[in-house]
RNA sequence: GUGAGCGUAGCUCAGCUGGUGGUAGCACCGGGUUGUGGCCUCGGAGGUCGUGGGUUCAAGUCCCAUCGCUCACCCCA
């Protein structure tokens, strides 16, 4: 049996890597129009700070983990998300000293031990930003905007959901409301509420079941048990959002499943991925990088999943991109291989994109290849142009030929037709 | 961790109630055009029918096991 790669651990095939150059490429772009700046840590991480940052009783640090001894026998973990790393490399740094306010973003593979499905793996991979030492609900509303820009610019349809889980004073009141309602409905949910009730109640009000869905209705709601502060504060998110005629919708339903999340949060919505509907999700976490050692300093941020985007790239334009390029050489006989061995890494040395067959095949055939390889031109050296000292150069979109002479001075010729293969293309 | 569906050519798939693996499409290689790509046409190569066992004169087809994939639950980006 051949070695396969490990369940849910996928790789990326050249004809799919097109998405995933211009989702980074189009992502960096908006980031720095931001002022985001690129940071790059490390995958591997002490198990310590995954716990103490997501929560300890999280699925995520519960079960999903790829934690091991290393050799010395210390706790290590494949990290299974961006925040926490960064902020470790944050505070490690004291970058707060360098700035008052950072804005940072990275990219990268994370690892959680799922069951693999549509639009979820086990190694997969997040943009991920991060705003720390500023707890204005304008930034809130910045950091939003950013995200909803991307999805924009990327051409995806999604719906922004954003929501308030309040902050340590006015929460935990109502997670007593919360508890409180649904003990009066014990018996009557599924299963899995039964038991979130316990762990988790939060977690109960996006639960997928119709029936206790039908039971949350007469829930009580998180914004109206937000404190004046918390009140005031997803008050102006409201309003810069609409301000910037980001449309969105109050789900006051929705819950993060990282126990660090307080005040605003939101979710980038698609029902175009089966069971996974969101896209990306962040939200506010202010007292995050304390937990962690550092300073007491605010924070929010937002992950996308990569894998996502692209799957909702694919679904929009069924195209694979081709790779084009500038020129083929088809040289004919073992002569003709020999001259235009040095002229194809001449043209390649000057800039262009440039191909040739080695195996010697036919004309047709390396016609074909150069048809194939989307070259703009092809470049004919064959038995009696090798006796004339010339080539054929032929256009390939007007099929157009002509006769240049084989070069003397190699580096001046090769310069010369790049120059023309160049401004005859565009 | 739980449940369902599916494993036949590089890819997408036919294969009826068991009776010699498909002229299938796409892709690949070659010829038609003794030196010119896309279109057309002809030909070629390519398979331990996921693996192991069982039933049978005979299994891609039926049964069991196993591995893998997919989707869903859970959870999440």
């Amino acid at each position: 049996m051949n070695i396969k790669a490990l369940k849910g651990f996928k790789d990326i095939l050249p004809d799919e890597v097109g998405f995933w150059q211009l989702i980074e490429g189009t992502a960096r772009d908006i980031f720095h129009r931001f002022g985001f700046a690129e940071i790059k840590v490390p995958i591997l991480e002490k198990t310590e700070l995954f716990a103490r940052s997501i929560g300890e009783a999280t699925d995520i640090v519960e079960k999903e983990m790829y934690t091991f001894a290393d050799r010395n026998g210390k706790s290590l973990t494949m990290r299974p998300e961006g925040t926490a790393a960064v902020l470790r490399a944050f505070i490690e740094h004291n970058l707060q000293a360098k700035q008052p306010v950072q804005k940072l973003y990275t990219v990268g593979p994370m690892f959680r031990h799922e069951r693999p499905q549509k639009g979820r793996l086990r190694q997969f991979h997040q943009l991920s930003c991060e705003v720390l030492g500023s707890d204005r609900p304008r930034l809130d509303a910045e950091v939003i905007a950013m995200a909803w820009l991307l999805i924009n610019e990327l051409g995806i349809k999604v719906s922004l959901e954003i929501n308030s889980l309040g902050c340590p004073d006015c929460r935990p009141l109502f997670k007593d409301t919360l508890v409180e309602f649904l003990h009066q409905r014990a018996g009557k949910l599924c299963d899995d509420c039964e038991r979130r009730r316990h762990t988790n109640p939060l977690r109960v009000l996006d639960c997928k079941n119709a029936h206790c869905q039908e039971q949350y209705v007469a829930a009580p709601s998180i914004l109206d048990h937000l404190c004046s502060g918390c009140e005031e504060h997803f008050g102006t998110v409201k309003e810069s959002l609409t301000q910037l005629e980001i449309p969105y919708q109050i789900n006051s339903f929705m819950v993060r499943g990282l126990d660090y999340y307080n005040r605003t949060t939101f979710e980038l919505i698609t029902d175009a991925l089966g069971a996974q509907s969101a896209v990306g999700a962040g939200g506010r976490y202010d007292g995050l990088v304390e937990q962690l050692g550092g300073p007491k300093l605010p924070g929010i941020g937002f992950a996308m999943g990569m894998e996502r985007l692209v799957l909702l790239l694919q679904q929009q334009e069924e195209q694979g991109n081709t790779p084009s390029s500038d020129l083929f050489i088809a040289a004919l006989g073992e002569e003709a291989q020999k001259l235009a061995f040095p002229i194809l890494h001449g043209l390649r040395k000057t800039g262009l994109r440039a191909g040739m067959d080695v195996e010697g095949r036919s004309l047709k055939s390396q016609m074909k290849q150069a048809g194939r390889a989307n070259a703009a031109f092809t470049l004919i050296i064959g038995e009696e142009e090798l006796s004339n000292k010339v080539a054929i150069l032929r256009n390939m979109g007007n099929r157009e030929q002509e006769e240049i002479s084989l070069p003397v001075d190699l580096l001046q010729w090769c310069t010369e037709l790049t120059a023309k293969i160049t401004t005859n293309q565009c």
